[in-house]
DNA sequence: GTAAAATACTTGAGTTGTCAAGTATTTTAC
DNA sequence: GTAAAATACTTGACAACTCAAGTATTTTAC
């Protein structure tokens, strides 16, 4: 019962994904955040006016809208993002980085590099970009 | 608000890994399993006598005990696994590979490697070997 | 040999997503 | 300019986990 080695790859990812969300979601649940929360923050925060569409959003976390949706309504509710409209075009519904969701990201933002770093202690710049490459061909399919 | 690159590394780690487990869980539904799933079937095909303790189970998947308990009570309603006891140790109880889950992963498993085909076109034995050393030193670390 | 610690597992309650379907709006193509 | 297709988003129903706490058993250490 052998599977070859891209499975096996496949398998390992997983394996350490699971294991790196679980651990991020322990060491941010200190701000109130799930790892996926404070990925959107990031993500808002670099986008232009700090504000991106909710499919966008989606795109970069490699969720569906109906995910981006359910994660956005208690963040908007505790005052991390809040909704914006976009006047040419009714179907949109930015969401928008709010000053209490900025303040949040600055403050977890250390946190989650440590994180990191214990998860890869000596991961060097050069095979970083390697891996990124490599990852792109799924990330950027979708 | 800029982040270090190993965090970033994660971020896009994240993504991809999001984006393989519902293409995954997609391709594996016409035989009605999901990627979990298929990995536990997986595993006990390996493992000697085609069985594990459930604790072996979790760390192979990078999951909680819980989590495990929790897979496996429909896929053993269904007759994919079965469950035995150990004789020397009453806590545990072993997790066995069944008829009806040999034939279900046989039946699955070159869907599985023709969307891990698909998911990494050209992957390469070279690079599957260093990131998969890469990806050790979290999954080895739990 | 017994009390304390560790291990294996399960359970209740909750979270974080998924998919399929539906609504509203915009774009395309003729 | 209008019908059909595409896009953006939301919702109901559900799946696949998590953590914290609990039970049962085994191991450790004195």
């Amino acid at each position: 019962m052998n599977i070859n080695s891209t499975l096996k790859f496949i398998l390992n990812l997983a394996k350490a994904q699971t294991i790196i969300n679980r651990r991020f979601d322990a060491k941010l649940s200190s701000y109130g955040l799930g790892f996926n929360d404070f990925v959107i923050l990031y993500h808002l925060s670099l986008a232009p006016h700090q504000k991106l569409r909710r499919i966008d959003l989606a795109e970069k976390l490699g969720l569906t809208a109906s995910g981006i949706t359910r994660m956005l309504a208690p963040m908007e509710k505790i005052g991390l993002v809040s909704r914006e409209s976009n006047e040419r075009d009714a179907r949109v519904s930015y969401a928008v980085l709010a000053p209490g969701g900025k303040r949040l990201l600055e403050e977890s933002i250390k946190t989650a590099e440590h994180a990191a770093a214990d998860t890869f202690p000596e991961l060097k710049t050069k095979k970083i970009k390697k891996l990124s490459e490599l990852l792109n061909e799924i990330g950027g399919l979708l």
